[in-house]
DNA sequence: CGGGGGGTTGATCTCCTTCAATCAACGTGG
DNA sequence: CCACGTTGATTGAAGGAGATCAACCCCCCG
């Protein structure tokens, strides 16, 4: 039952070419790179590595959604990241993955064999420089999550997720200009109380609560609907005020 | 009464020579950075930069600590990094601070001419190597920072800060082999708090609580005995055994 | 029809926050 | 030199946000 969504034929039809590592490549530098790689599919909810297994590869996130998870042995667990399509898995130089990476949607990958990955890192510096872009930018948003993992009441958390989750979608177009915003949580309840530092329970009855003070519509359990984004924003405890509102 | 430390006269005296930015980089490459750096100092308690400032510079630590926090509007402080000497601070190609930066010791930086640097960046690619390396390992930090505010408890949160601070100090050499460790906390409680994602008086009560369980003793406020490491790890709530104990 | 995964809701408990008093160390100015 | 204010820290009492334990619902699917 699992359509698994189209892999692009060469890198000049890949929808992530001007946004993943490969971004500042010529494309002399692109045809090395197709020799090196190879594209690998996995469904929602399988795991695509373990923390500890050794990895013969690194990867772009060509469609789809994965996590990256860490776990205490008592059981309990800490998402420290969201891999989106453009996405960067794995680092240079390390062959063991430091944390659990699981799809949560249906996920294609597009990987590059280990080795001639680091020595063709070495070879052009193009790589390694949008590879520190990204790497910093992932910087930043670890640390605006540490923020909310450490301040934030659970109503904020909430709202910050669902508003992050937003701004993606826009950043990807899947939403049109404007009126009420609709989209779709990626995340189970679980999956979204493993992000946040909460409990499930605790997700489900701030969702619920979100909902009786009419700031989101439910429709079935994962659409989402924003009538007013920005009273969205205002619950998220950040100052993103932005401007005069008229 | 501030007696800030000794400045390096040249690159090659520098206590961080191999392990800042410049580490990887060879001696004419070093004679360029001469060219575009000065040293600043800045007593403890001063602030480097606010958020939101234009910052000149880019910079490395030499020695003293510096902290990176973020507020909210409403006041609630998260810290989001600690600057320890060898660490770089701030973004090539961004201009403004994202974090507000603090002294909490006295300190010295070694800052380089934003605009020379970044031309510098482009022209040697060890000095965006050795970025890209150090940046990956403070996304590590970051990350495994989040898996302790989202999921540990007040005290395994104080027990992994004290464990945190050994082992980099074990890292400078500061302390001897063996025996009972020594070492002097180099943030106030509420410093503590702003990175535990506690209050200041939590972080009191638990390291008084770890000092009645006998896990530490304390000489005055801020100098800590550890009798037994291993006991101080298990507070930590990770899974550090690391191997059969006899 | 039974079962299971995902989700919601209720009751209770507890860990941490909040508010507040107290203390020790230190500096400062009358 | 001592009263006073300040800063950092400790401790107590009370309250609350979120965790825990548990029941139940909905829907899909074999």
């Amino acid at each position: 039952m699992t359509e698994l969504a189209a892999i692009p034929d060469t890198c000049s039809d890949c929808p992530i070419r001007h946004r993943a590592v490969c971004a500042k490549c010529e494309s002399d530098e692109l045809e090395h790179l197709e020799t090196i790689k190879y594209y690998k599919s996995f469904e929602a909810g399988q795991t695509v590595v373990w923390s500890g297994d050794e990895m013969a590869f690194v990867a772009s996130v060509v469609t789809g959604i994965a996590t990256l998870s860490q776990t205490m042995e008592d059981g309990r667990t800490q998402m420290v990241g969201l891999l989106l399509p453009s996405d960067f898995l794995g680092r240079p130089g390390r062959p063991l993955a430091s944390y659990d990476v699981t799809a949560t949607t249906d996920l294609v990958m597009c990987c590059f064999r280990r080795k001639p990955f680091e020595e063709m890192m070495v070879a052009t510096p193009h790589i390694g420089q949008r590879l520190l872009e990204m790497t910093l930018d992932e910087l930043d948003a670890a640390r605006e999550w540490m923020l909310l993992l450490g301040r934030k009441t659970a109503r904020e958390k909430i709202a910050s997720l669902l508003s992050i989750i937003m701004r993606r979608d826009a950043s990807l177009m899947l939403s049109d200009g404007q009126g009420p915003l609709t989209f779709d949580l990626p995340l189970t309840r679980e999956a979204m109380a493993d992000y946040l530092g909460l409990t499930l329970e605790t997700v489900s009855r701030q969702i619920s609560a979100l909902r009786r003070d009419g700031v989101i519509v439910l429709e079935g359990k994962r659409r989402i609907i924003v009538p007013d984004f920005d009273r969205l924003l205002e619950e998220t405890g950040d100052d993103a005020d932005g401007g005069v509102p008229v």
